[in-house]
DNA sequence: TGATCGCGCCTTTTT
DNA sequence: GGCGCGATCA
């Protein structure tokens, strides 16, 4: 395509000013604050495109960092285009903890960790938290392993070492301890946490200036998507990395900022400001995605957020159709509004990929899925289990990690009885005593046994280990999937999961597509296989090819933009989640959170809530998000009947609360019959009826060319011509 | 050793 | 309404 500097030009004037400015802006820091929509990426891809091609950066020397996997890969995608394979191949693409995981990999001399180390995910850090709870002797009532496990995760976060460690409270002394010990079994487990990842590399930095000075030297420019969710770890390493050359160049929203929780710290923005005095800071406040009416709403709902910089987002996309309410019943009647809904709009031209139905929490979309499944309709979930994190996945995971390095516990203890051979809890609980007291693997144990192990468990053991020192030989000379097939063919693992029922045949069509994705990496080793399968997120799996709603929580919609939204369950307790109601810093964050949903749609938005919802297994009445309020009622048609919550009476003397009769407020009708109009697609025609049909408008138009067709008045962008 | 049952806590969000 | 965990029994 254009592969050249004379291409870059034909590229820069597709962009505004601004974002010219942006691209095109000289070496040294740079932050570019930006409102969704704004082409944040894009304006960071076309700058490392300008990079390489007008400044003759080699592409080795930058460094690009994105949220997730599935944006690295779009954007090394698009840089192919700009750039051509062999050039793209070269950068440095990839999340914090993917760059970080191959950094230490690479300068195992200097850190002294094994370059063969294998990465521990939350579920692995739970059990081995859990361990040590145990072995200490503690309590897990009141140390709670998840709540220890956050406190160590924050912890690590803010490069704090269990040395340092210190809360001046009881229960911080025993979370230290409990530190301590985990950061112990880690090493002992040659395993390093998504924490690790980004601490470790921290303190090599640190500690290592002659290997920092390299990374400096070779990395020219660096570049950051997502910026306002940076951790003050991932903070020190662009610190660290950036120290010689300057040359930073940051996107960031900070109205879009939802990940606190999990350490990310938005005041990095003031922090780079004060670290460079000559940061150049650009505003984007050209919206390309959505309606002016969606814009509005989301602007009226994130102004009440305190100390946010004002942008004045506008757009040239025109009105659009009003913002719809639905009040439903209950979660089973929301979730079918929605399927309804969908199935109308995609009678009008709308295909099913175009749609997206959001939820705050993991366990709403169970309703959801349950409707789609009576309705006949086809969905892509994104999240709830994620794929490496099922059962079957992390046991084939396990034995594969295992063949990788059998000393490693962890994975031993998880499949050493899967399946069952009469390994059992007797048997383990005396393999890592031994184990303990000879200060060695539970697998050199294996090699020579306790003697006050039974016969039976004796002989259950040693078949154990002659079939793993037979795959250990085996790897050699086996790729990843021939592994996965000796394992599963081995131990019978499909006799296991396949019982007979549904959920068996389902987990073992799981195994079966892990042997697919391994199939997949024919070139690579078992260690880099592993390593990715770790930093693999469910978003970034998400593929274009199939025509689906996507069913996703509001934070994996982050980056993502649909023509079609619905934001369910908009009651207070779930958004803003009950959790957050007592912490006005959380509650900004909610807000935030209801900002990010609002700005995903481009053209149509549903708020969708229920007058009763069931949590725990028990129904109880909810009243309405308190952000609803803050949407003004012109945008949602509602101006003259004031929204109002019936009552359980007014339910149930209603004959008509089954969604589909219940309908928003009705809005007058733009076109009527007898008018010419313009369609993008289908040229010119007359409308010939129209009628409004909830919150949207459905004209029936004959085409000069196309012939009749029915449009949603407001999806179709539909242009009344004069006469 | 492994299957079954009752209990408590749970659900905020994920690289 | 479900999952993990501990107690109890075949």
């Amino acid at each position: 395509m254009c592969y050249n500097a004379a291409g870059m030009d034909n590229l820069i004037k597709e962009l505004n000013p601004q974002q010219q400015k942006a691209v095109t802006a000289s070496d040294g820091p740079v932050l570019v604050l930006a409102g969704p929509g704004s082409g944040k990426t894009r304006v960071l891809t076309h700058r490392v495109a300008w990079l390489v091609l007008e400044r003759d950066a080699a592409p080795w020397s930058i460094m690009a960092v994105t949220f997730t996997n599935k944006a690295a890969r779009e954007m090394r995608e698009r840089l192919e285009e700009l750039l051509g394979p062999s050039r793209a191949r070269r950068l440095t693409l990839g999340t914090f903890h993917a760059t970080c995981a191959r950094v230490l990999r690479r300068e195992a001399e200097a850190t002294g960790i094994s370059r063969d180390y294998v990465i521990f995910d939350a579920d692995d850090q739970l059990r081995l938290i859990k361990q040590v709870i145990k072995d200490l002797g503690l309590d897990d009532k009141r140390y709670r392993p998840r709540a220890v496990h956050g406190a160590i995760s924050r912890a690590k976060n803010e490069l704090i070492p269990p040395e340092a460690y210190d809360t001046g409270t009881y229960y911080g002394e025993v979370v230290k301890r409990i530190y301590e010990h985990y950061q112990a079994l880690l090493a002992a487990n040659g395993g390093l946490d998504f924490d690790d990842l980004l601490m470790k590399t921290a303190q090599l930095f640190a500690q290592n200036p002659a290997v920092l000075a390299n990374y400096q030297e070779r990395y020219v420019h660096i570049l950051v998507d997502e910026f306002q969710d940076t951790n003050q770890a991932q903070y020190t390493l662009l610190r660290q990395l950036s120290g010689m050359q300057h040359n930073l160049f940051c996107v960031a929203d900070e109205d879009q900022s939802i990940y606190a929780w999990r350490g990310a710290d938005y005041r990095n923005i003031r922090r780079l400001r004060d670290d460079h005095p000559d940061l150049l800071t650009i505003l984007l406040e050209e919206n390309y995605r959505s309606t002016q009416t969606i814009l509005d709403a989301a602007h009226a709902v994130i102004r009440h957020n305190p100390d946010r910089t004002e942008k004045a987002l506008f757009t040239r996309r025109g009105q659009g159709p009003e913002i719809a309410v639905h009040e439903a019943y209950d979660q089973d009647d929301e979730a079918q509004f929605v399927v309804d809904t969908i199935t109308r709009v995609t009678r009008e031209g709308v295909h099913y990929g175009d749609c997206a139905v959001m939820y705050r929490t993991n366990a709403q979309s169970r309703a959801l899925e349950d409707a789609f499944v009576r309705a006949g309709m086809p969905y892509r979930l994104v999240g709830a289990t994620r794929f490496y994190a099922r059962r079957e996945i992390k046991d084939i995971v396990a034995f594969l990690r295992l063949i990788h390095n059998p000393a490693e516990g962890v994975s031993m203890a998880r499949v050493v009885n899967i399946p069952p051979r009469s390994i059992g809890q007797k048997t383990t609980s005396a393999l890592e005593n031994a184990a303990q007291e000879r200060g060695v693997s539970v697998y050199e144990v294996m090699h020579d046994l306790p003697d006050k192990l039974g016969a039976r468990a004796q002989r259950a053991l040693a078949t154990f280990l002659e079939m793993l020192e037979g795959w250990v030989a085996a790897r050699e000379h086996l790729t990843v999937a021939q592994l996965i097939d000796r394992v599963v063919e081995d131990t019978h693992y499909a006799d296991y999961l396949r019982d007979g029922t549904e959920e068996g045949e389902e987990r073992w069509a799981n195994v079966l597509e892990l042997r697919n994705v391994a199939a997949e990496y024919e070139e690579t080793t078992l260690t880099e296989f592993l390593a990715d399968v770790a930093l693999v997120s469910d978003v970034d799996n998400l593929s274009d090819d199939v025509d689906a709603p996507t069913l996703l929580t509001l934070h994996s919609a982050k980056g993502l933009e649909f023509p079609v939204v619905f934001i369910t369950g908009l009651e207070d307790g779930l958004l803003p989640h009950s959790r957050s109601f007592d912490d006005p810093d959380q509650m900004a964050e909610e807000r935030r959170l209801m900002y990010v949903g609002l700005t995903r749609a481009k053209d149509q938005l549903y708020l969708t809530r229920a007058f009763r919802r069931t949590r725990y297994g028990e129904s109880d009445p909810s009243a309405p998000s308190r952000f609803l309020d803050d949407i003004p009622p012109q945008l949602t048609g509602g101006a003259k009947k004031p929204r109002r919550t019936r009552t359980q009476t007014q339910w149930d003397q209603g004959s008509d609360y089954r969604a589909g009769n219940l309908q928003s407020p009705v809005s007058k009708p733009q076109f009527r019959a007898g008018q010419r109009v313009r369609h993008a697609d289908f040229g010119d025609g007359l409308v010939i009826e129209s009628r409004v049909d909830g919150a949207d408008e459905i004209v029936a138009v004959a085409f000069e060319d196309v012939g009749l067709k029915r449009l949603m008045a407001g999806l179709a962008n539909l242009e009344r011509l004069e006469g």
